[in-house]
Parts: structure tokens; sequence; C-alpha cells
DNA sequence: CGACACATGTAACACGTTACATGATTTG
DNA sequence: CAAATCATGTAACGTGTTACATGTGTCG
């Protein structure tokens, strides 16, 4: 939903067509988040068929398509910028993911396999560090995004850290079961709040 | 990516049928990353149709269908692992989405707006610290879900922090120009590995 | 005119979610 | 037998990606 609502922002400054709003959505994160065109005319038809924007139809003034918000539009907007991103369910982690599944492979060295992609978290980090060094203190849209993922890589590696302890204090599989018991006790509350 | 290749490892283990998949899926994660039925099948199907997995067609036995890894299905799990998670397009946050957005937006409150966004992130840190206390030291996937939860939530924070502190060094927004000039320099290098 | 860039779209696909429909098996 | 549970699927939708098709305007 974020593509949505950035197009709806950026709409409230002014009506824009389609190709323009592309590139304001991509230069405002110094580049770092492209967004493929074909996506942008999508989501402006849904923005419309949903009342949020509306279009100008455009047939005189070349062949520019004008979209403007609407009312509602504003509404969407305002309340999109409060609400907190949902994290009742966290978003699967494909890493995460990665580690827990090579714990019960035999044949896998986990600890080497974590080293491996930490290497690669640490040689991502450094291409973010130079593109801050390299960005105007003026660029406050790529700093922030830039920012943002640095503070991300930094706590994967963490995490791969920590996981890498824990790791190391485990019995070798073959004790841990390689047909494993699973814990019949479902947890499956339901919603936390 | 990642439903696909965790099923592929779950049936690395040996022959399973769908819903045992599922449920083997949640059980590893302690539940934190719940996994629709429905997915589970799609899913098998189009691993079978690529090869990487193959089904018993059953018939007898019961209503249980059981799919079994193929010889390309090991190859392809074992590729997976390896290969560090994609970092040349990281994905778009929808919470720095709405900072950016607040940034250009007349009449927001944006230090406001960060420091709601703020509480809800510590609440809900609160919660998986909770998680961890009452989860046993042999519950090792609940506890490294966990884990990257709460480093992926503190990196949030942390990012948060210093964007506040960014942004009150900001002149303020009609010194900013609210009908911008962009920079027309377009940065698009390509990938950059 | 012809080439090029600008601009709008569409098609096909992958993945994910919710909700619903349908059988088979157990058990009260 | 009837109801509950186990198990397999499908339909519809939203979002995202890649690739392609098409029109329009400008400029050498």
């Amino acid at each position: 939903m974020s593509v949505r609502h950035a197009l709806l922002a950026l709409l409230s400054e002014g009506p824009k067509y389609g190709l323009l709003l592309g590139q304001e959505f991509e230069a405002r994160t110094g580049d770092v988040w492209p967004l493929n065109t074909g996506q942008v005319y999508t989501t402006l038809q849904r923005l419309e068929r949903d009342g949020l924007a509306a279009s100008d139809d455009g047939s005189e003034e070349g062949p520019q398509k004008d979209f403007r918000i609407t009312a509602a539009g504003r509404e969407e907007l305002e309340a999109w910028l409060l609400t907190p991103p949902d994290t009742s369910t966290p978003p699967r982690d494909e890493l995460v993911i990665k580690v827990l599944v090579a714990l019960r492979l035999p044949g896998i060295d986990v600890v080497e396999l974590v080293q491996a992609h930490r290497r690669h978290l640490v040689e991502t980090m450094r291409y973010y560090t130079r593109l801050k060094e390299d960005a105007g203190e003026h660029e406050i849209g790529l700093l922030l995004v830039a920012d943002a993922e640095l503070f991300r890589l930094d706590a994967v590696i963490r995490w791969l850290d920590t996981a890498d302890a824990r790791i190391k204090r485990l019995p070798p599989l073959d004790e841990r079961g390689a047909t494993p018991a699973w814990p019949r006790a479902r947890r499956r509350a339901g919603a936390r709040r």
C-alpha cells in the first residue's frame, strides 16, 4: 500500500500525470527505490476507481493525462499517515528463514553460512555509507532512505551475531533429533491487541 | 520466494503432505509467522510444475497427498541457502515513506507524527521481549525469530530518532519550496555491482 | 520525412491474502 | 448417523515485476 499512498501524496501538491509521478517518487528517494512506470498507471487507475483521485480525461493539452486528488483522497492520505505500519504479523525475513532451514539440514556448515551472509551485509553497508558521503546535505530524501537502509542492515548483522552465538551453544544436529517430534501444543492465540 | 524454499527444505527431510507442511512451518517460528493453508497448496503445485518436488498422486493411504523433493529440488535448495538475499533494490519501507511524505505536506506536525510512530514501536518491542521470556531455551526457532524482530524494531526506532534530529535542523516547509524544483540530474546508474 | 524521446497503457506472471467449497475420517 | 476435524483445493483480489505495444510531439 505504500506506492498507492505515496502517489496520493504527490497528487496532493497539485495535478500531475503518470510519468511525472514516477519520476518524482524516485527523485525523492535519491533513486534508491526505483518504481516501474507500469505500476504508476495501474495504481492511478485503482485510485480513480476508489474515488481517491480523478483524471482530466486528457484529450486537450497534449498526450498528458493529469490526475488530481479528491476530498476523499485527502482524508485517506491523512489517516494513512497517522496509522502505524502493521506489526501484528511481522514480515517473513528471508535471511532468518535461511538460517532456520540450515539449522536442521544435515551436511550444512551453519556457522560458515552465517559468516558468508555477514560478509555480504558488511559490503552492502559500505555502499550506502559511500552514497551518503556523496550526497549533499540538502538531499534530505536520499539521506533518510540511506540512513534507514544502514540501520536495517546493521540490525541484520547484529542478529546474525547473536544467532551465531546461539547456534554454537546448540548440541549437534543428530542429538537434536533428525526426525523431530513437533510440539503439539499450538500457540495460535489469535491477534495480540 | 521464502515460502517456496522453506517448504522445499521441509520436504528434504522426507515426504510430507500439505497441511503438515503448513503446521511445521509455523511451529518452527513459534507461530510468529503464520502461513495460510491455501498458499501451501498453490506453492506445492508450482514446485511440482518446476520439477523441484513430486507427488504421490495420493489415492491409496487416505486423503493425504504426499510430496517429496527431487534431485533438482535439492540442488535448488542448496543454491538458495548460499545466495545472499537481494540487496540491490532494498524493500520500500512504509514508515520511511510516511515520514518523507509528511515532510512535504503542509499542516502536518512531522515531529509529533514521528513520536506517535515511535511509541507504537516501543510497545511492539515489549511484546516480543515478553514472548522471549516466556519461551523455553530449547525453542530455538521462536527465539531466533523474536530476536530478529527485536533487532529490526530497534533499528527502526534508531532511524526515527536520527530522522527526528535531521528534521529539526531543517528550515520550515515554505522556505524549502512548496512547489519544488526537482533535481534534473537523474542518478539511475544501474546495478551497482 | 524519419528518428527519437515522451507518454500512456496492457498482458502475463509471481506471490500473498481472505474466503469459500468439497471430500474423507474419526468419534460421540 | 451426525457432527467435528482433517485435508485438499479453488476463486477473487491486491500488489509488484517484466516486457511489450501504441500513440504523440519535436527536431534534424
